[in-house]
DNA sequence: CGGAAAATGGGGGATCCACCCCATGCCATT
DNA sequence: AATGGCATGGGGTGGATCCCCCATTTTCCG
């Protein structure tokens, strides 16, 4: 019979990820010695959910983005289901606010789809023991963003109408500012936000999620 | 010993991803007799098209969402450089304009990533021996026709460098053509498109929703 | 086969941008 | 009163861009 210690539920939208990740934690003496035994796997979370409740696996494998519900909303019900499950969180996106709710919600582990799946291997047996990991990648983020809360008022107008694609020009006439002024603010913000072109700000502002359209002059 | 017939590379951003297809690939009696050997695996764009170049394996199977390089981008490379690799897409989203693209050019097999992967391991060994085979999924999606200004590959692969924030001097040297050809396509774009400078590409880009910026560095 | 479209690459010029210098006010906190 | 931050501007330089012109080759399609 299987003598497995711990079991698992895994959750995530995409049936291959959810094949790979069974096939690993599964595996003798990959992660456990005798692997971990998958009890459910759910593609959405409200399926997530209710097969925690059903269960109540010493490990849950979430990914972020799943339809119906998402990461953390997945983190909250789990814990108020089932207190002892680990959860430990895979996700594809980096965006400084996800990572900081999921922190804060007392995620188990966090780690990267994209980095090597090494230090998930490596990490579980600890994270099912009561131990915390969180990717270097994800705490190196947490970091380096305490520059979006020093943009000023006019940095931050600014940088909305950038990301409208106006020019200096339409951006000067806009607020009734001189050009120069405008190229002042700009500056500014690709020296605080680490980009040396407009292009590179805009994609920069877009992956950090810092997009406000609801803002007028 | 080993005496795959099939030989592969897989191109996918998450680490975990590549180990489940590898997996599956190289399980023998799952999809081949003898198994699929996996002969390269790439994180991103470039490096896939470099492996490529390299193996000119029998297959390619391809995730969409890459840095440095899309799914489009890589299979027309792909076919610049090995004409007789059979090229498969996964990919985990459903937009009209990235599907119908990929089948204009020619792609051989595409599946969805949340579907069931049972589908994909029946259809592949028949694309090996030259089938093409398109998930019942996307063929309803093209039902309801866009209308998107109709893009030459060049001017598609310059478009989604320049909205990773990458300036005329660095797509001339990622893509190995000069200055002055990626200009050429740069503006055609801004024609097409209808706008003037970058700035307004980018915001009229991320107004039809061609971009994803949930993607990792 | 012939033509069209795409892709490649170059010259040149007007404009814009990135980034350095500088100064003047206006506020806050100290 | 003073220091510092923010906002407002100007001057100037070098580089990048935008957009014309042009040419060649490759590729695709009827």
């Amino acid at each position: 019979m299987n003598e497995q210690k711990y079991n698992a539920i895994i959750a995530d939208d995409h049936a291959i990820v959810r094949a790979g990740l069974k096939d690993a934690l599964e595996k003798p003496g990959l992660i456990e010695p005798d692997g971990i035994k998958v009890v459910a796997e759910a593609g959405d979370g409200l399926t997530a959910i209710a097969e925690i409740r059903k269960h109540r696996p010493h490990l849950l494998l979430l990914d972020v983005s799943m339809p119906m519900a998402g990461g953390v909303e997945v983190l909250v019900e789990a814990r108020r289901w089932s207190r002892e499950t680990k959860v430990v969180v895979l996700t594809g996106v980096s965006a400084v606010g996800l990572v900081s709710d999921l922190i804060e919600a007392g995620v188990d582990g966090l780690f990267s789809k994209a980095s090597d799946n090494t230090e998930f291997y490596q990490k579980l047996p600890g994270i099912l023991r009561g131990q915390r990991h969180i990717s270097e990648h994800f705490l190196s983020i947490l970091e380096e963003t305490p520059k979006l809360p020093m943009l000023t008022d006019r940095e931050r107008q600014t940088l909305n109408m950038i990301l409208a694609g106006r020019s200096n020009k339409e951006i000067a006439e806009g607020l009734g500012i001189s050009i120069k002024t405008v190229d002042k603010h700009r500056t500014s913000l690709m020296q605080k936000l680490n980009v040396r072109s407009v292009p590179q700000l805009m994609a920069r502002a877009l992956k950090e999620g810092m997009i406000d359209p609801s803002k007028e002059l």
